[in-house]
Formats: structure tokens, C-alpha cells, sequence
DNA sequence: TTTTGAGTTGTTCGA
DNA sequence: GTCGAACAACTCAAA
């Protein structure tokens, strides 16, 4: 490559997950190439396999692609956008503008790592340069292997081999000025790509979120100047303001694993406990997507073959009651109408509701990872993939399948006071703390003081506890004779 | 090479 | 009330 500005060809730019200008390697290769650079975003959902961005994630893409466009305006470079197959439109686009390249970040989700692979291929095919960089991650997946040279699946060893590498810093935009193609290619507008939803369910989203690259600054800031100091403990407690809530700029690139590890050292942060706990879960993320590349069939499949024919027991109905957050357990159904209000859950949430699904429910996990993928802004196949087979005790290092939450203990002991049930399960709000998770069992005159008519405002477990945990362990045992039966 | 011990997030039971 | 054990099976690194 050489900076001679004059002769230098067009450099497209193809945008993805990594929605920044900031911390962006394609587009500081593109760059300091020297000749002009061409900001482009595809949509192309049908490429992404079963896992096209659902309603939640495409609401945040919407505001992602209008922030980014507005950052790539003050550089001076106009993004156009254009509707898939990918292959076809940067063809066109080269057709176009005469580009001799295309830079782009990768992805590491397995249909994405296939069609990237054709397509990076059929450019060089073309005579064209096609080049792919490192926005997503702090430490490449298949540079990582243990001793034996294979993939870790167990996190300790993993954050320990981690430990002793250098992470790699942040890329940092050069002090060039960007030039754009004298001509800019026409771009649709945003709007007809139809990201935002028809029904407007997605009405209290803004309330929560900013979902713009300032917003996704100005949550690291707030986070690393407040939280993160007692984030060991508060995280913990889905009342509370105690986590990072910076899931779903990770998962859409408006900020880079690397830029918010350099953020909690320099402010000091990392040294401190909670840095340190915020540090790990970092690192968690890098483990998950360290496991999608290395076991690609997990987002359907359990790693732990033992599970492959589990007798899950698929209920529609039950499904259906825990997707409304109707299942009678209070803290289950504040988790899932806070999901569906504002396309997020608190992280200690998100394991009670998923045991209660998949062990008191028996359902299949992938019921659960589904629901997740369409509803949660900050939906990632990685860390979807690894949270449910986690809970489901199928995946690496997961929690193991006897281990089975007990709702109402939960409840009681990270939301104490109520807090969260309240917020999200109105009904519920004039309940003492007492009786606040477990409504059933309170007496009838503190249920008629508190406007709660059990079976008609609110509704009765869908499974009694206990039994469903017997159930639960009774599913388990039938798993482990079948394991004997050689052949099944 | 083989062995050993530890491993994100829990609950229940019996002493 | 608290406490330890039991509840699988397997990976990985250190001894």
C-alpha cells in the first residue's frame, strides 16, 4: 500500500457491528491507504442464518446507523446504504465509484464467518483488495488456546491464559483527513430499510436508552465514574442502577471492547474490586465468542452431547405464560416485562428466568434463546448462545443442571425491598415486602387490601415450586439412563 | 505420563 | 438460627 493521495483508489468501507468511528480498524486502514474512502452499511438479514437481527435489535440499529451517519458526516464522509446480497451490492458499488478495496471488521457468527469467506474470495477474484480487521474483540479467538493447543471451555484457565497477554489497545483515528469519492453512489434512506417497528410497542425504549454514539460514551463515563466501584456487589441486585448497562453499544459496536478496557485502567477503575468484577465480565464476552468460534454449532446445539435428546416437554402454553411474564412468580414476570418494555433484563434476572424456563418448565433452552434473540436490544449470538446453555447446564463450565432456582428466594434475597417487582409487576405494587414474591402466600385479607385477586389480576404459579424441581431432577436422572442405553 | 484438585452467579437437607 | 454435605461429569493445569 502506498499514501500517494493523488493516485490512490477508492476504499469502501463496510460497516457492520462495529457502528463507531472511534476505535474502528477498516476505517483507519481505509484511511491512512490515502485515497478516498467510501462509508457503506448492507442490509442483508436473510444472511445471517436463523439469526437475523429480531425487533429489539433492529429498533437500536435504526439509531445506530443515524448516529454513525452523523459521525461519518463531521469526518466529511457521507455513508450510503443499500440493501443485500452483500456480494452484489459492493460489486455495484465498485462498478460504481471505481473502488479498488474493501476494507471491513469481522464477525464471528458461523453464517456470517462462511459468506464473509466467499465473499472476501470473490473480491480478491476480482483484482480488488479485501481486507478484514478486529473491531469486535480484545483477543482474537483462534489466537487463544490452551497448553494442548486447543480452545479453552472452561472460563478460569481462560481469564488466567488472558491474563498473561497483552490486550490490544485501542486504534486510534490518524490525523488525515478523510477524503470521500468525488461523486457520492445514491444511498436509500434509512427509513426504507424498515427497521422501526409497525406496532409501536417499542414506546418505552427512549426512556431508557440513548442508543447513539454519545449515548454509548456518556454510559461508560457515568459507569466507570459511579457504579463500578460497588459493582461486585450491586450488580447483583436488579433494583439498583449496579451494572455496566453497556450491553447493547458492546453488541452494535458503538463502543469496542478495547476502548472500554483502556477506559476502566486509565480512570483507575480496574484496580479496585469492582473494576476488576466489570474487568471479568469483559472477559466472559471474549470466552463467549471464544467458544461461537470454536464450537459453531452451539446456538442450536449443546456443546454437551449428553443433552442432545434431553426430554425437554414443549408447552406452548407454558412458553407463552413465561414470554408475558405470566408464570405467577414475581420476580420471573418483572424480568420479562422489563425485557419486553425496554428490550433489556438485569443480568441476575436473566438466570432466574431462565432456570424457571427451562428447569420447572422443562423447555427447551433454544425456546429461550429465541425469545431472548427477538426482544433484547443488545441480542449477540455468543453471549446468547453461552448464557443459555450455561442455565440449561448443557454448555461450557455452565451451572449444572441440578442446580435449579428457587424463585422466591431469589426474590428475597437481591430484590428485598420489592423494588423491581413493583416497578415492573404493578399489580403487585401494594403487597408488603413480606409477601411482595410470593403472593400466593399471603393471606386473604393482605391480598384484598392490596387489590390482588389471585387467578383473575395476577396469576397463580404456573408450577408449584417444589414440584417443579422434582420434575426438574426426575428429567435429569431419565437423562443420565438414557446415556447408559449405548445407541438410544 | 499420570494424578489430583478446582472450577461465575444455588438449593436443600439434616445435624 | 447456622453449617457442611450432597447434588454429575468433565476440562484443564499443575504437581
Amino acid at each position: 500500500m502506498t499514501h500517494s493521495s493523488t493516485t490512490e483508489s477508492t476504499c469502501i468501507v463496510w460497516f457492520r457491528r462495529d457502528l463507531r468511528v472511534n476505535d474502528n480498524p477498516a476505517l483507519v486502514a481505509a484511511i491512512e491507504r490515502g485515497g478516498p474512502v467510501l462509508p457503506v452499511f448492507l442490509y442483508a438479514p436473510e444472511e445471517e442464518g436463523d439469526w437475523a437481527p429480531g425487533g429489539a435489535a433492529r429498533w437500536w440499529l435504526h439509531h445506530a446507523l443515524t448516529s454513525l451517519s452523523r459521525a461519518l458526516d463531521e469526518l466529511g464522509l457521507p455513508l450510503v446504504i443499500r440493501r443485500g446480497p452483500s456480494l452484489d451490492a459492493l460489486r455495484e458499488l465498485v462498478a460504481e465509484t471505481g473502488a479498488g478495496a474493501v476494507f471491513w471488521n469481522r464477525r464471528y457468527e458461523p453464517a456470517i464467518v462462511a459468506r464473509d469467506t466467499t465473499i472476501k474470495q470473490t473480491l480478491k477474484e476480482d483484482g480488488l483488495d479485501a481486507w478484514s480487521g478486529n473491531a469486535a474483540l480484545i483477543w482474537e479467538p483462534h489466537q487463544v488456546r490452551n497448553q494442548q493447543g486447543r480452545p479453552f471451555r472452561v472460563f478460569t484457565p481462560f481469564w488466567k491464559h488472558l491474563r498473561t497477554q497483552a490486550p490490544s489497545p485501542p486504534v486510534v483515528l490518524p490525523e488525515l483527513a478523510a477524503k470521500a469519492p468525488d461523486e457520492a453512489p445514491r444511498s436509500l434512506a434509512l427509513d426504507a430499510l424498515g427497521l422501526l417497528p409497525e406496532r409501536d410497542w417499542d414506546a418505552g425504549f427512549p426512556q431508557r436508552w440513548t442508543p447513539t454514539l454519545d449515548g454509548a460514551g456518556e454510559a461508560l463515563e457515568a459507569f466507570l465514574d459511579g457504579p463500578v466501584a460497588r459493582y461486585a456487589e450491586r450488580r447483583d441486585c436488579p433494583g439498583a442502577s449496579g451494572t455496566s448497562r453497556l450491553s447493547p453499544f458492546l453488541a452494535h459496536g458503538q463502543l469496542g471492547p478495547r476502548q472500554v478496557w483502556a477506559a476502566a485502567h486509565s480512570t483507575g477503575a480496574a484496580d479496585g474490586k469492582g473494576g476488576y468484577t466489570f474487568l471479568k465480565e469483559l472477559a466472559w464476552r471474549e470466552f463467549a465468542h471464544h467458544l461461537l468460534v470454536h464450537f459453531p454449532q452451539t446456538p442450536t446445539e449443546p456443546l454437551n452431547d449428553a443433552y442432545r435428546h434431553f426430554p425437554w416437554e414443549p408447552d406452548e402454553a407454558a412458553l407463552a405464560a413465561w414470554q408475558r411474564g405470566r408464570t405467577g412468580y414475581p420476580i420471573v414476570d418483572a424480568g420479562m416485562r422489563e425485557l419486553w418494555r425496554t428490550g433489556w433484563m438485569h443480568n441476575r434476572v436473566r438466570m432466574v428466568v431462565a432456570s424457571l424456563l427451562v428447569k420447572h418448565l422443562l423447555q427447551p433452552w433454544q425456546e429461550g434463546a429465541r425469545w431472548f434473540w427477538d426482544t433484547l436490544v443488545d441480542a449477540d449470538l455468543a453471549n446468547n448462545t453461552l448464557g443459555w446453555q450455561w442455565s440449561a447446564g448443557c454448555g461450557a463450565d455452565a451451572a449444572p443442571y441440578f442446580r435449579i432456582f428457587n424463585p422466591m428466594l431469589q426474590g428475597e434475597k437481591f430484590d428485598p425491598d420489592g423494588a423491581y417487582v413493583r416497578r415492573w409487576v404493578p399489580e403487585l405494587a401494594d403487597l408488603p415486602d413480606r409477601h411482595i414474591h410470593t403472593p400466593w402466600a399471603a393471606p386473604d385479607a393482605v391480598l384484598r387490601k392490596a387489590g390482588v385477586r389471585l387467578g383473575e389480576t395476577y396469576p397463580r404459579p404456573v408450577i408449584e415450586h417444589a414440584a417443579g424441581r422434582r420434575r426438574a431432577l426426575a428429567a435429569l436422572q431419565e437423562n443420565k439412563e438414557r446415556q447408559r442405553q449405548p445407541g438410544d
